[in-house]
DNA sequence: CCGTATCCGACCGGATACTG
DNA sequence: CAGTATCCGGTCGGATACGG
């Protein structure tokens, strides 16, 4: 029932956390939650292509990692909340920087692929 | 044949590059080549748990973004040298702030999982 | 509204064998 | 040495239905 983790990661500190975050809708959760603490399904409208199992199963790591804040309010229905706790907000400011590369240099990687398939496929 | 990308990443240019680079392979290997160019089979015999198909698609993928440069020599046998691309440096270098991230923060996520797993399989 | 449970197909990646 | 090809079991994740 427990998640399964590899194995290798579990000896090397930095690579256990890495499996964790090196993780495309954690990434973008995060960086969602940054702008305001936001509703299950809110999050689930606003990033595209992410499904409620996955979503669930995301934000339940990232809170039991300590990385997000889950608040729930005995509304009827009832209302959760989840917001970036400190560590998380650190986690963002990091990463972020990887989208911000990730903009700038987008067109520099396109071009690169073109190359690269201009010169696999069409091998003289 | 060629693999087949999130169609929503598509559209986002963030999400495309973050695709990609969101990867705990790709990150590894970026680290490891930014200390200095080395060989396939090294890579292999270093980075612990990393097969050899997948070191092989990630080393292309690599390549094909512009991030990785490979260099063949006519030596018998072959030897084939993998290096970073400036472009690759240059994320690496953002990237690599995330590894510093874990390492410092790698205690209190320990602390914040042993925390939730009392309160959830231990829930009076 | 906020999820969990179940089913099931697709894909990922390990093992192995083989090529230049 | 540096890979590619094939097979194949395991896991991830979408769809659907249901519960608090």
């Amino acid at each position: 029932m427990r998640q399964q983790y590899d194995v290798y990661a579990m000896r090397c500190p930095t690579r256990m956390v890495l499996d964790r975050i090196a993780d495309k809708w954690a990434l973008l959760l995060l960086d969602r939650l940054a702008e305001e603490p936001m509703r299950f399904n809110r999050l689930r409208r606003d990033i595209e292509g992410l499904s409620q199992k996955v979503l669930s199963q995301t934000l339940k790591r990232l809170e039991r990692d300590g990385l997000v804040f889950r608040e729930a309010f005995a509304t009827v229905p009832v209302t959760v909340e989840y917001s970036l706790t400190p560590l998380g907000r650190t986690l963002n400011e990091t990463a972020s920087a990887l989208a911000h590369w990730a903009e700038r240099n987008m067109d520099e990687i396109l071009q690169a692929q073109a190359a690269y398939d201009r010169k696999t496929s069409g091998g003289s």
